[in-house]
DNA sequence: TTGTATGCGTTATCAT
DNA sequence: ATGATAACGCATACAA
């Protein structure tokens, strides 16, 4: 009833090794039996069984990617470039989720061994280095968001510390004397970057005052209370640089409700340049990188270190994007 | 070197299927013996073999994912709740992305099928109810946006007239007599039920008016082009429902630019309720639903398909969420 | 209740 | 270049 290799075989009078060999490409064969096995699998309509394959080959053309949700507009645009540079190499992702829990993401990625994947990508990894380079040493790895060397491993990153210092230079030009930061969570090594490029690109300037660093937490909600906490502070500022572009969307509502006109009482930068970006009021100045290109990247980098060509961290280019929500501050 | 069945078996000095069969929970076995098998099983790490498990067992574990979009804002949120039901099942999510396009979709389901997965969900397929049914034919397949009836298909939706007539409801009670509509791409059903209730609430009130209603294609970009069009063609109105949020982004855009205001000027609504719509400016009303809710649900119904138990059709309720985008009309 | 034996559909290692 | 044949690791029918 079921159509196996051995069925094709048969049907094409050769051995099953020959069809699993035209299927591979593993060797050579006679033109003319190529001909006739591709023609019992038309005929046939066989598919070959990924199980068996897996079983027999211990390769599952699967690639584990570990994500923190699914759902996130920033992730799930570099979920879109993995898609898409895995499907062109025949070999699909599977996602899971780890939520920002140190406990969940071990579990995925016991799981995603379980199921043996051939490689794992894993996207700003709450996990530490250490951990890191332990899985690495039982599978292929690339990690994003920060820096990591082994024998095993890629890593590659987005030059935040460049971008950090293009969009406070943008304001600073803009004449906004008194810049405020929200950022990311500082356990992460991505959000350390973007502040010290914030650090940096203020140098000594009179202008550096720590009550303008709020730390939050890179969602929508984190730079809504980090904006709330920073108008009650009473502490003076003309412009937010926000450490992503979901804190500036938090932040933009507690301006709105604030009643603060942007950019007309206060200028507003993000960071990741999200689709959405675009459709905000106003549309948001945001320093650009391209999440799918990340992806892409990353992908590529995990197929090589798969086949045994060896990688080396790669940094990201950002460039910057105004648009509306950046202008001269109030009497300038 | 590899830890197997047989490996734990010897250890515990029971036979391989003892084990298999504690692993399966398939029989009843000795406490003692389970004992020494778990404790092997701890000492030696072993974790079982899910392509020799397929192979052997005929099922994956795997549930196939159809969406269109992996980083769509609303799709997220359905994945979201599929990767929590199944995880909690013990099945893992496969997601693969059709794009809209009839023939990466039927790739898509073939790649799943290739991959022998226990099941697919097909988010808003744009394959016509006679393939799909084909489709179901050969794996159990539950269907979201669709009615469909059939011996192993279930079908899922949101009650999206019921929810469009509430929002022209909400719009009419505010005093709005001239309510645009930019409707989702009519191919498909829950964009022409979205209508059908924008349509049914109008009823045969004097304001209806064919020119109020513009076809986009639940994009931003789609929703944005249609308001401008709307404003072009000079058309008098003084409410916009858009069939989903991120065309209801679009036209706030559109608005934007052209120096109207929300609400003074223009009421605007959406549906979906994107957790995004709180974050507008001003906060978005919107027709609620849970989208995480239909993965789950969806999620459940399937496994219960595919343990033989059937399923009827099932429609999800949407309420109404009034933030800030709408209300009385100018002069009101 | 438990063990033995077979089969799942491939790939890979041998020969030839 | 091609064909036997042996794994691959597990589930299950059957026997005990």
């Amino acid at each position: 009833m079921k159509v196996t290799l051995t069925t094709v075989a048969k049907e094409a009078r050769v051995s099953p090794s020959t069809v699993s060999r035209i299927l591979n490409g593993t060797a050579a064969v006679d033109p003319e039996k190529r001909k006739r096995v591709q023609e019992a699998i038309e005929r046939l309509g066989f598919r070959p069984d990924y199980a068996a394959r897996s079983l027999a080959g211990g390769r599952t053309s699967t690639i584990g990617v570990v994500t923190q949700f699914i759902d996130s507009p920033f992730y799930g645009e570099v979920l879109r470039g993995i898609e898409n540079a895995l499907r062109a190499q025949h070999h699909v992702p599977l996602f899971v989720s780890g939520h920002w829990e140190v406990s969940e993401e071990r579990e995925c990625i016991n799981l995603l061994m379980d199921r043996r994947v051939d490689g794992i990508i894993s996207l700003n990894s709450c996990l530490s280095d250490a951990q890191l380079l332990e899985v690495a040493d039982r599978v292929p790895l690339v990690v994003t968001g920060r820096r990591l060397k082994g024998p095993r491993v890629v890593s590659l990153d987005y030059d935040n510390v460049g971008g950090a210092v293009t969009a406070v230079e943008h304001l600073i030009e803009l004449g906004h004397q008194h810049i405020a930061f929200i950022s990311g969570p500082t356990s992460h090594a991505d959000a350390r970057e973007r502040l010290g490029g914030y650090m940096a690109a203020l140098g000594s300037r009179a202008h550096r005052n720590p009550h303008l660093i709020m730390e939050a937490d890179f969602t929508e909600e984190g730079g809504y209370k980090a904006t709330i906490e920073l108008l009650a502070s009473k502490v003076k500022f003309s412009a937010i640089l926000a450490a992503n572009d979901q804190m500036a969307y938090g932040a933009r509502l507690a301006l709105h409700e604030a009643g603060l006109r942007v950019p007309e009482d206060v200028s507003l930068v993000g960071f990741d340049d999200l689709y959405f970006s675009r459709y905000t009021t106003p549309p948001l100045t945001s320093v650009h990188h391209s999440a799918q290109d990340l992806g892409s990247l990353a992908s590529k980098a995990l197929l090589k270190l798969i086949a045994g060509e060896p990688s080396d961290h790669l940094l990201l280019p950002t460039s910057f994007v105004q648009r509306s929500s950046t202008g001269a501050p109030a009497g300038h």
